[in-house]
DNA sequence: CTGGTATATCAAAAATAATTGATTTATACA
DNA sequence: TGTATAAATCAATTATTTTTGATATACCAG
């Protein structure tokens, strides 16, 4: 949905932007794969997705296409080196976005 | 979707049952509408839906489904008055999820 | 009780997102 | 070059979520 929302701009205090925003970043964080993913990342620091598909039980097409998301999320990087790409997260996004006690849950070594 | 994500409990530090909450509670986040209900009910305190239908332009069947999932989720409160419903938003709640960065854009009273 | 307003719920339709298996692209190396 | 591995993409299917309009429920005032 590209909708925008109609301005409220005399009531709200948020932008259609940050609407947007953080709707695309919310959807990317809503799904417990997702979640366990951005988890496993977070425990092993870099990860290449052939390493990955064992640890989540997930055919690759599948695991390509939340990594996907993710990433299009600004809430992990991915870095190619020859025939891998390495995914990590994007810490700091993590962090603009999570509460503290969040972080805990899910980035342990950040606590 | 229910299902149980198999366990990967030597690597990963999130229990499902942390997957399946905070799953649902970013759910509940991942929607620009239900964002701006959010904002709306920051700005104004306690609303009741009659008073919202026409601040966001949305009938008012929506507007409950809406809000219901929010409340499911536990972001926000009703109380019953007489024929009306006023919500609130649940604040400690939202700040035990969001960063401070984010509760100022959405939550700006606690800033 | 009757009529009116507020809100929730429901079932059907429409829109979006996730899953699957097959294919493509890219790189490595014998 | 030919083969193998890593990973992305694609199109078709399936599942989930959202929207809609209609109806039901609850309370209030006359």
């Amino acid at each position: 949905m590209k909708k925008e929302i109609p301005l409220l701009n005399t009531i709200t205090t948020a932008s259609n932007q940050d609407l947007e925003k953080y709707e695309q970043k919310f959807k990317a964080l809503a799904d417990q794969q997702r979640l366990q993913i951005i988890n496993i990342l977070a425990v092993k620091e870099s990860v290449c997705v052939c390493d990955l598909t064992p640890i989540i039980d997930m055919p690759q097409s599948k695991l390509s296409y939340h990594l996907k998301i993710l990433l299009e999320a600004d809430l992990i990087k991915k870095e190619k080196q020859g025939t891998w790409n390495y995914y990590s997260l994007n810490v700091s996004e993590l962090k603009g976005i999570l509460s503290d006690q969040l972080c805990c849950v899910f980035l342990p070594s950040s606590c």
